[in-house]
DNA sequence: ATCCCGGCATGACTTGGGTCAAGGAATCAC
DNA sequence: GTGATTCCTTGACCCAAGTCATGCCGGGAT
């Protein structure tokens, strides 16, 4: 597994682990280190990064595509728990624990990502405080996104969450005029994302249409006034 | 804040953090240090031990009584995340945020707690490998926690939810024969749990009910026939 | 060009489950 | 005790959103 990686392909790999949030900052020795401890892998459209339950080799740094995290029950639907892009690591959680990977990994796009070993990084772990730190706050980074999930699919409806997503699109501050929103999916995606179906989506996405709140064309959204948006989730979520 | 606490007290601080997972088998020598971190508290049924986005104390462990977590939208509903009981700990994830805690925390009956307060902790963790282990153990669990949960409020009804909730609550493995299980709280905060409303609740052990499969007289509900329960969760599933 | 297939939109229909309302049962306050 | 709450159950009703079916559009592939 470790086997000896030229420099070159070393540098490569550097340079992207120190564009994720996790290891942004550390000093280049203890990329290097953990540079040794990772494996590379293509992954074409639909093929599956992992699936639930199945033993944990490691954690995963998406360097380029989309990886859709999620869970499917038995009638074949999914409910999406989170899209991860290039930066961002995934299923970190799975290496405290023995129960496997605890949902389905599937490459959205075309994707490469590297495979942090488990066994060695929790051993790098051991010696090295500020990373379990960073590791902590990433985890705790996804449990507040999962429980802010949570929240919104049993206590809001589509409209809402529609629109809480497309908010959540928009940069800060909040412009007062039109807002470009790209998606990067096809709209199944976003629909399983919100908890929904595509029929459902498109109707929501119809109901802003008319309120001359959304232009839409094909995946690229605009917002016509976010300000009137943000209002109408306000009075949602007020009553 | 550290203030001396005397001997006995320190004793009986020590004896209930043995107890909780997190910290079981540590030497005495540790769970001493923890000690002087924590500061007990008594709340009565209904109070508050902390409400969503506050700054962050630090984590806790029950010592008594029953806490339950949850979010709650702007009509006032609530969908309960996690009722945590003595020897768990909770809003360890909140340790390595500044985004405040994640959800609400109430008393569901009267409840001694203790905090065990972030900063002198986070330092502890740094000195400390085999607490980081714990920590990222405990913090997975609760992470496979909501996702199950996801997975179960989008993906499947209330009569599968309620089934796959009773057989839970089964020791493994399961008995043929009938199987008691209390319910700790009212119908009202296990319909929360289960993400539907007490008339729903009512409903559907109705149903259980008339199919034989379920005694319910009270809190005390009696499974009838396990086995059967778990055939008509697995045809559920499987469709 | 033409055939296909996947994505998307829309209409018609169905349904799970939430809301409202009313009546019993159990618990608490005093 | 007796009234006052709170909890639970049941029935009647309704609506958001899922399912099913149809048809259009746009992009490959051949």
């Amino acid at each position: 597994m470790a086997q000896p990686i030229n420099a070159l392909r070393q540098a490569a790999l550097i340079t992207t682990l120190r564009q994720c949030r996790m290891f942004a900052g550390l000093p280049t020795e203890d990329l290097r280190t953990i540079a040794e401890l990772t494996v590379s892998k293509s992954l074409a459209k639909g093929d599956y990064l992992f699936h639930e339950g199945e033993p944990v080799a490691g954690f995963y740094v998406v360097q380029r595509g989309a990886i859709n995290v999620h869970r499917v029950n038995g009638a074949g639907k999914e409910q999406v728990i989170h899209i991860f892009r290039p930066g961002d690591t995934l299923a970190e959680a799975a290496l405290a624990t023995n129960q496997g990977y605890p949902a389905d990994a599937r490459a959205e796009a075309a994707s490469q990502v590297l495979l942090v070993q488990k066994a060695g990084f929790v051993e790098l772990l051991r010696r090295h405080a500020e990373l379990v730190l960073r590791l902590l706050a990433s985890m705790s980074f996804h449990l507040h996104d999962v429980v802010g999930q949570l929240e919104d699919l049993t206590l809001k409806d589509v409209e809402t969450r529609l629109a809480h997503w497309l908010l959540r699109q928009c940069p800060e501050p909040l412009a007062a005029g039109p807002v470009a929103v790209k998606l990067h999916h096809t709209k199944r995606v976003l629909a399983a994302e919100l908890g929904t179906v595509s029929e459902t989506l498109s109707r929501t996405l119809a109901k802003f249409k008319e309120q001359g709140l959304l232009k839409v064309e094909g995946g690229n959204l605009t917002l016509l006034d976010p300000p009137r948006l943000k209002q109408l989730l306000q009075r949602h979520l007020g009553e």
